[in-house]
DNA sequence: CGGATACGGATTGTATGCAGGCTGCATACG
DNA sequence: CGTATGCAGCCTGCATACAATCCGTATCCG
């Protein structure tokens, strides 16, 4: 493994645990010595990190670690919604590859066993892997790269992933209900797609990903729960500089 | 000016302007050595290319330039039109500042002007100035840095932003037909933001942006029209390697 | 006592040397 | 003649030295 991806995976870690607090300078020469790289990785890292969002460039020069006002992290969430509402639709109009189709459908007869309730823990655990297959799935469906690059960058902030809050999710306690309508969502998307309803499929995935603004919304009421979430350091709920 | 940002402007005119063809392998070495810098600058002008999309780092190292597909384009059109719908719709439903709404009225006025026939040379360079002007202040009505983000890094491919084909546009026959239309168009996307329409400015915002669909088809059948595209030099036809 | 200026420290931008790895070609062997 | 092997050149990743810049502070002058 290089230096840069070390410094990179490591600083991320540091950054989403909260260990380094939002506002925080991060100087190239402090990076370097902290993670026993020199400038060059570090510079490397940095930028790879800017472009994430995790941290950004200040004017005086160096970098900082980012906050997320609650508006922004909605946007987010809503952003994601609408690429992959244009990817769903997509897929629908365009015909997904029959793969690709298959796999969807595995998919959510595995989500099936895995939302029936009494949910337990590792179901929990399960969903979450299995969810996250299938957004990636859809958007290979989509058959766009131009597509495909543009969500991986929203989706790389970890509270604007599909699995960002799902976790924080288990202790909602409407967490079963929740589990439910998503994966409803999910079976509808499939045969949206499959009957070539773009306009229906497009809907639904839009409307998919609001449920993950319920879920911010609890978090945020819920100092413990929001420590499950990954990133959630990086919240301020409503406004300290 | 910084060197790197130096290499990094001359280097994007090179690409675009087709004097380095698609394919060609860039390394650090014969790019610093061709505009006269070290290879660190080099380097991280590279770095900020292949984030904008016009060179892809290769699997054996170094980068090269970047060509589009036809199809690839009509993706990257597709997908601003939609999130520019999804600007559209936030800044109605949200409500827009003032200030931008205002802004964005006078504009229309101005671009009625320009749009007027018949159509001079001078009109069609004014309306394209307003025109990304135009829609530099959709986003910001919206009042979403991410989403503003989101669009700067779609449009930062010059042929999926606003104004790619637009000079293009006039070698078109009918262009002062699509020059109206697209200005009716602006004129009720305020229109629809200002009565908080949200669902109607998306829907013009979508449609709107489909009208390079069209010029983009036209310039493919003309190679005289296609050197007037910036970055025209990257798209291919229908395929070689 | 207040403000301007000069100095010190730190940090970024840049250049370059060095090591490791890969590509591709040429040569030798089967 | 085809294939395998070895070698040479190039390139990237990394480290580090140097220069220019900026910020903060302390001091000095009005």
């Amino acid at each position: 493994m290089s230096q840069t991806l070390s410094v990179q995976l490591r600083l991320r870690e540091l950054i989403l645990s909260g260990e380094l607090p939002p506002g925080e300078r991060l100087s190239e020469p402090s990076v370097a010595d902290r993670l026993g790289a020199s400038r060059t990785p570090a510079r490397a890292a940095l930028v790879r990190l800017a472009e994430e969002g995790l941290v950004e460039a200040i004017p005086s020069g160096g970098f900082a670690v980012k906050s997320f006002a609650e508006e922004e992290i909605q946007d987010a969430i809503e952003l994601r919604g609408t690429l992959e509402g244009l990817a769903a639709r997509l897929a629908a109009e365009r015909g997904a590859p029959g793969a690709a189709l298959a796999e969807m459908k595995r998919l959510i007869a595995r989500l099936d066993d895995a939302t029936a309730p009494p949910i337990s823990e590792a179901a929990f655990t399960d969903y979450v892997a299995l969810n996250a297959h299938f957004h990636e799935l859809l958007v290979e469906a989509a058959g766009s790269a131009v597509l495909a690059r543009q969500i991986g960058r929203v989706v790389a902030l970890p509270f604007a992933s599909p699995s960002g809050f799902v976790l924080a999710q288990a202790a909602l306690p409407e967490a079963q209900r929740v589990l439910t309508i998503a994966q409803e969502q999910h079976r509808a998307v499939v045969e949206a797609i499959e009957r070539r309803e773009g306009a229906r499929a497009e809907a639904l995935m839009r409307e998919h990903a609001r449920l993950a603004r319920r879920n911010l919304e609890f978090v945020l009421r819920d100092q413990e729960t929001l420590r499950l979430v990954p990133g959630g350091a990086l919240i301020r709920r409503r406004s300290w500089a």
